[in-house]
DNA sequence: TATAATTAACTGAACGATCAGTTAATTATT
DNA sequence: AATAATTAACTGATCGTTCAGTTAATTATA
């Protein structure tokens, strides 16, 4: 006697367990009929909710960026020491918490997905952009206060994401072993103090 | 009358095709099928030599690598003069034809696919590996004629690959219109000078 | 040099499994 | 009684794979 769940919960629920199927088998692995039985659901409750497999792509991309999108929103600094912030903040990105939210694997398979699919790529650009704003704005807090300068935040912002983004990569790949946590910690550390120096003393 | 290709010349066609057919469909949607009828043979003469499908992925990974090794390759610094060599090695880094040597797409495919197979994992791994031993071999040498200095050789290869695989992502997700060449270039030329700061006035 | 033996390249048809998707029926909730 | 949730049964296409057989190129033998 399985109980009946609205849509409002079944669907956010359809999407996650897309998710999971795709860190185990991959966005090629990852078929209705395998998400289904994960949920121990009909395969054809799925495609009643979504209709078809590109709509359920898309959700599952959209619930991927809130997950992202929800740190930026969690992120609140305002009320420390404007001393304080710039530490708080190269400490947010490189946490765990920050690049753990979501599974470097689902990661890459939704951004190898994006290059077949414009909607995708938009998408995932619109997250970079308002992270770019984000950290613009954290930047120019900064520099009112004396604490870094710079020529250009748009500019270091832009750096900044790309050593955000190469690290995540870096962990991925060229630790040797993924589970060692110290080396990982090590790592995030060395990237910490090479963005510190790069905010702090280049002027550009 | 098709002529007849002995198995040295039709093995790397094929692994060629395949390549080609997942930078349009995606890895997912690349079929030994749909590889068979882009070069006009038959599906079951694809299987004839690489018995199956994870073989033909395997071969496809040992391709994707040998590009990238082959640049190390005929990276040849040797002749300069030793002040010219810091940038020789920063413009070659961040040239077009390093980053273009491989398709983004086609590295993203590779890279979704390895956290699902422990192998090709590995053979990236050691890719990254034989890249960071060239790089601390560069370093060594910059040092030795006093060009720049560091504490740890190892240390810097690996922040500077971080930024070279963050460049990749950049470019792929984050400048507006990846067709914009001078906006590439402009960020290129940021990235390099970053690099360069890095390199010549940290002493870490 | 001609021919037979062997190897390598290649094709065709068929396999069971799985895919996304359709249509219709059933069951629960309000 | 109306609506939404869920399942059942099914379709046609495509998947990777197997296997038996054909055709061409190479090598050995007479």
């Amino acid at each position: 006697m399985k109980k009946r769940l609205n849509a409002d919960i079944q669907k956010p629920k359809i999407v996650k367990h897309f998710y999971k199927t795709i860190l185990g088998q991959g966005f090629e692995g990852a078929s209705i009929a395998k998400v289904a039985k994960r949920m121990n659901i009909h395969p054809s409750l799925i495609l009643h909710y979504f209709g078809n497999k590109e709509n359920l792509t898309l959700a599952l991309v959209d619930y991927v960026i809130e997950a992202y999108n929800s740190l930026l929103k969690k992120y609140k600094a305002k009320d420390l020491a404007p001393e304080d912030r710039l530490e708080r903040l190269l400490e947010a990105i490189w946490s765990r918490e920050y690049y753990e939210k979501i599974n470097v694997a689902g990661s890459f398979a939704v951004l190898a997905v994006s290059f077949r699919n414009e909607k995708i790529h938009g998408k995932i650009r619109d997250l970079y952009r308002i992270f770019k704003k984000f950290l613009v704005r954290e930047f120019r807090f900064l520099i009112d206060n004396n604490l870094i300068c710079m020529d250009d935040p748009e500019q270091t912002a832009e750096i900044i994401m790309t050593m955000i983004e190469g690290s995540r990569h870096f962990r991925a790949f060229i630790i040797d072993d993924d589970r060692d946590d110290d080396q990982v910690r090590r790592y995030n550390q060395e990237m910490i103090s090479v963005a510190r120096k790069l905010l702090t003393s280049f002027s550009s």
